[in-house]
DNA sequence: TCATAGGTATACTGGTCTGTGAACTTTCGC
DNA sequence: GCGAAAGTTCACAGACCAGTATACCTATGA
């Protein structure tokens, strides 16, 4: 169920230039004449390496998701207790936001993906439940009541920061002032 | 700044055909030719009405938020006290997304279009600005304390819950609980 | 030494895309 | 009855799309 990374040199710039790309301009937008391009490769090389535009869409989803899985991991850790670890990962998504400022590119995939037989589809979809699954165990470590109430709550206060970064106005500051409130009064008298 | 509607009979039809296959399927993958074959006009027709798809995109869109905000409007009218009326929004997304599972329309359609010129650019943004607007608005009238900051939060919470609704999982609820508790919070005692 | 894997170069297929041109028909209010 | 607006028919332009075919180059390591 976990895969390596065998990907070769080309392989790897494919993958990097197809994700800007995508997320900027979307996924339909972006033909595969262009990704070659602007990743200095022919595009035999992208059909030797990854057989079709949908399965590089979703290796692009997949690497993304590796990546702000990894932030947010780091930001847990860089917690001094159980309690502030729970609102870790909007310290993530304060990083993330400094470079990506599109919104989520898993909803924005999902916007134009409806298909959920496209490989990308299940990436997307999991990425969420994941973070959902985080928070409720980072609650229960915390000794939060309700876990699963606080999961959903904090859950939808991080997508709807995201959700909302396109627009003028600091909407992620405010988002993660509830949260840390929400966390707090949820979780047991200190000593 | 506001035009009436003088849509002819073949004008409204390109519209919610168009609509419906934006929405399901992405604005980019869906071609004006299916657009026209589907609601039962010309091409010729459709370039006559709109002069282009860009503008048949904003014309949607704008059709879309028209019903959205009167939708909320008629909830916020059949609310029995000023309280209530500021989680007013949310009771109208619980009826919206009846029939609105994929998300909402206007962050997919800004996923699609980067570029801020589109003429359908501005609609979608306004749309945001405007709730934000209401809600501030809908708390003041109520008197609560700090209407800026709580309309704020209470965007994000309204936008997690559109967001998350592809995903399973009931997160509306939540979401509207929270919002509720969080107006009642900063409102006056009553009497 | 030589097979293999990774990659280049380039031309091509068959299809779809948005958008236009030009001539014809239908409907309806004045 | 007539003129204008709304709509039809259909061919067509020119660009772009995903994906393939063929032939060649160049490392590396057994």
């Amino acid at each position: 169920m976990r895969e390596a990374h065998p990907m070769t040199p080309a392989g790897r710039r494919i993958v990097a230039a197809a994700e800007e790309l995508f997320y900027n301009r979307g996924i339909t937008a972006v033909g595969v004449d262009l990704i070659a391009e602007r990743s200095g490769v022919t595009k035999r090389t992208l059909y030797n390496q990854f057989g079709s535009k949908d399965h590089l869409v979703a290796a692009c989803l997949a690497e993304r998701d590796r990546r702000w899985r990894s932030l947010v991991r780091a930001a847990v850790d860089a917690c001094g207790s159980p309690v502030e670890a729970v609102t870790a990962p909007f310290d993530a998504l304060r990083t993330w936001s400094g470079t990506n400022t599109r919104g989520c590119a898993f909803i924005n995939a999902l916007a134009e993906l409806p298909d959920p037989s496209h490989p990308a589809y299940r990436i997307a979809a999991n990425q969420k439940l994941w973070l959902r699954n985080l928070f409720e165990e980072l609650a229960t470590a915390a000794g939060c009541s309700g876990p699963a109430t606080l999961a959903t709550q904090l859950l939808v206060l991080h997508e709807g920061a995201l959700a909302t970064q396109p627009f003028p106005g600091d909407t992620l500051s405010g988002s993660t002032d509830l949260a840390r409130s929400l966390v707090r009064a949820s979780a047991p008298p200190r000593r």
